[in-house]
DNA sequence: TTTATGCAATGACTAAAGTCATAGCCTCTG
DNA sequence: CAGAGGCTATGACTTTAGTCATTGCATAAA
């Protein structure tokens, strides 16, 4: 993706003059990721705003031991951990590429605070942002401690499988263990709990919806 | 708590003139709350800029089997849930009360957003305000997955002694099982485990910590 | 074609958390 | 002082999740 295209797709950039836009994207430097390649690690200071351009970032933590919670999946013209872009402080999680590699835009940050001074609507777009996050983040806090593995992973099909009733899963199991919290076999056995009882079918990694109505049900853990 | 006082506590309103805080101030309406009385419940339509005066306001989610947990704990000079107010969403959560009653002040969302047009300004604090949040819910993510139990109540414990050795339980067992997310056997348990095990001395409500050092480890999964 | 390699499936086992039931201890009140 | 109400403590049990080890399958490299 062009990165005036990409600036454009932006929550808080996008009603700014081409003029700026521009000019932010000439402030930037383009970075290049190999797969799994780290763009930053937790705790470290914040690089400026990042904006994916091309292939995917993933955003995550990590527990002592080495397991790692998928916090967000980031694809081309979105920006990536605005928080310490905003607040100053530093990064509250993990970013590495994803399977497929990445490019991504960087703009310094005390070039983007120059911009807010000029531009101060930005900021009023910017709570719009966050607050976006926010509620996903409170639908994370919901499912992790209210749902089980299964309701949480019936979730995740009915995400994945985006109204279609037939779908191929794009992730491996280990990538979905670790969006929705778990391990590897845990999501094996779930997927496949899912299939004896009748809500899906399995054919290799293609996943048939046979029952919508149970699969929303065990979602938000109504049983069955 | 005095409503202008309350005002000038919040982080997004604290570098407004006087003339406009007492704006705001009088703009608004104030409202007492029974012990365990609703101020709104999670879906609710936003009711405007909510302060706390007096007592305390508890917001939590709902499970489908009524198992609640404690998201926040606001005291007297802090906003509520300013998710909608910025958003225009609805309430991600629902609040109440605490177990000593509150009174609160309401101001119109309509009322604040004038505020907003003529105040940009507000609009870089908030966002400040709600990257406070943010970091708290990820740090709870964060504990309620990667943590057991007996690691989030050890940390539970370091954040209510606050820094004293010695010190009486202010909740009650059920309280703080929600605010860690388990039930209130289970805090009974542990809390006789880590007694058990020498960490912390148990007497009435008073805990004792006896190892600091310990009880940090557990709280940072660190095993022991 | 053979051989790695990565991933999925699954059974067996362990650990953690949650549920249920019971008993005991304060404190307040009549 | 007795009894009720609100908490806490604890044992027994169930369910859920996580761990470990093994097998099989497919694709990619030798």
């Amino acid at each position: 993706m062009e990165r005036n295209d990409a600036l454009r797709r932006i929550v808080f950039l996008r009603p700014l003059p081409d003029d700026v836009i521009h000019a932010i994207a000439d402030a930037g430097r383009v970075q290049s990721l190999q797969a799994r390649e780290f763009l930053f690690a937790e705790n470290a200071p914040c690089l400026g705003l990042v904006v994916v351009l091309e292939g995917s970032i993933r955003i995550y933590t990590t527990d002592s031991r080495g397991r790692e919670l998928t916090l967000g999946l980031e694809r081309p013209g979105a920006s990536v951990a605005e928080l310490p872009l905003f607040d100053g402080g530093n990064y509250p999680a993990s970013a590495e590429a994803d399977k497929d590699g990445a490019t991504v835009l960087i703009v310094p940050r005390n070039r983007f605070q120059e911009l807010m001074k000029s531009h101060p609507e930005i900021a009023i777009h910017a709570v719009r942002a966050l607050a976006i996050r926010m509620r996903k983040q409170l639908q994370m806090i919901n499912a992790q401690t209210m749902h089980t593995v299964r309701a949480r992973l019936a979730s995740y099909l009915i995400t994945a499988g985006n109204g279609r009733q037939s779908f191929k899963l794009a992730d491996t199991n280990e990538s979905i263990a670790s969006q929705i919290g778990t391990v590897r076999d845990v999501v094996s056995r779930t997927l496949g709990a899912l299939r004896e009882s009748g809500v899906i079918a399995v054919t290799g990694r293609t996943v048939t919806i046979l029952d919508p109505a149970a699969l929303s049900m065990i979602a938000t853990s109504g049983e069955v």
